[in-house]
DNA sequence: GATAAAAATTGATGTATGGTAAGAAATTAT
DNA sequence: ATAATTTCTTACCATACATCAATTTTTATC
């Protein structure tokens, strides 16, 4: 478990105190293929961090269709950002892709950790900097690619993420359906 | 300008000190519509606070075309957060809409703030955490909301925006052209 | 390994939005 | 106020992507 913390540490320093109150807030848990660790429409106030597997969030459409918010792969925090942020039931569900570790805290504790620890601080200011850089390329990958764009782009960033994703994932993290994602990948085949 | 720095901290709590910074690397400016605050492939190392007015954050495409990242409005921060984070020249342009008063920030300077005020990392914790809910948001309706739901929404996030921004600079925000946007609003005014 | 279930592909057709161009309207400059 | 310029609207046609349905392929289960 110590290691699996310091991959969260990342480069940054962190006292063996605020590091024994990670432990503390946090449980390491197991999840397989088709679990869903937050539900839309329930309460959300956990926070995942992804040692390995690959985990998804989406939103589900007033006319029942996923749209997917993001891939948690190693490495990367995921959540419902926004139901937590807002207080108010999650308005994505994160299910699991296959096979994952993670280590799940709960919002508030960890929330906490900024009074109790403020030597966190930096370390959380650079992961919601890269969050917001990340997030901005994104939509303007959005406004200004084609779909076949996006998704070479997409494979560039996520090498080996079609091994446990279905076409239908990232077809709906590209904002396209599944029938035109196939259509673009047998163009791509043939060029 | 103190009235002016109360704006930025918000509700939070700062020390005079703090303040004291603040003003001292920051620079009251005054912009009219046309003008260029940061242009795409220059150095950027700008961050603006908007006091009142309206900016524009936009990137031009292999085609010429212009996407809007982002309107700046009061209470606002604006800037090419992926040029800075990245070091790399500004992939986006920053434009004045109408008359706008900001507060200049040189952003290594303000970055520079936490080594020595950490006490203002609440304060950009929350900003940061507020924007990546917004950024989230903008993602899920531009996956699951048609161009007229979204132009809707904008209205409402965006009162009066339509007194100071040209159609197309909406379209372009919205992902669609201006004469799509313009029967959009056809179609709406039949409603 | 056989069977069932889920996912991917393909074809035919529909729809939303794009592109171009012209004229109308609004805004800005003189 | 008038003229010049920019922006907005509208029409027509083009295109990218969606929808629906059938078929093939892959994956999961017994």
């Amino acid at each position: 478990m110590k290691e699996l913390i310091k991959k969260i540490k990342s480069n940054q320093d962190l006292s063996t105190e605020a590091e024994e109150y990670l432990y503390s807030i946090s449980e390491k848990k197991t999840f397989s293929r088709g679990e869903i660790l937050i539900g839309q429409g329930q309460s959300v106030n956990k926070i995942y961090f992804v040692l390995n597997g690959c985990l998804r969030s989406y939103s589900i459409d007033k006319n029942g269709k996923e749209h997917t918010l993001q891939f948690g792969i190693k490495d990367w925090w995921i959540s419902d950002y926004i139901g937590i942020h807002n207080n108010e039931p999650a308005i994505l569900t994160i299910e699991c892709l296959k096979e994952s570790i993670v280590i799940e805290f709960n919002a508030n504790k960890l929330n906490n950790i900024f009074t109790v620890f403020p030597e966190y601080e930096p370390f959380q200011r650079n992961l919601l900097e890269r969050h917001v850089v990340t997030l901005h390329q994104r939509i303007l990958n959005q406004l200004q690619l084609t779909a076949a764009e996006r998704y070479d782009l997409f494979l560039k960033q996520y090498p080996d993420i079609e091994l446990y994703t279905r076409n239908y994932h990232i077809a709906s993290y590209l904002g396209i359906t599944q029938e035109s994602l196939s259509r673009i990948r047998v163009e791509k085949n043939k060029r």
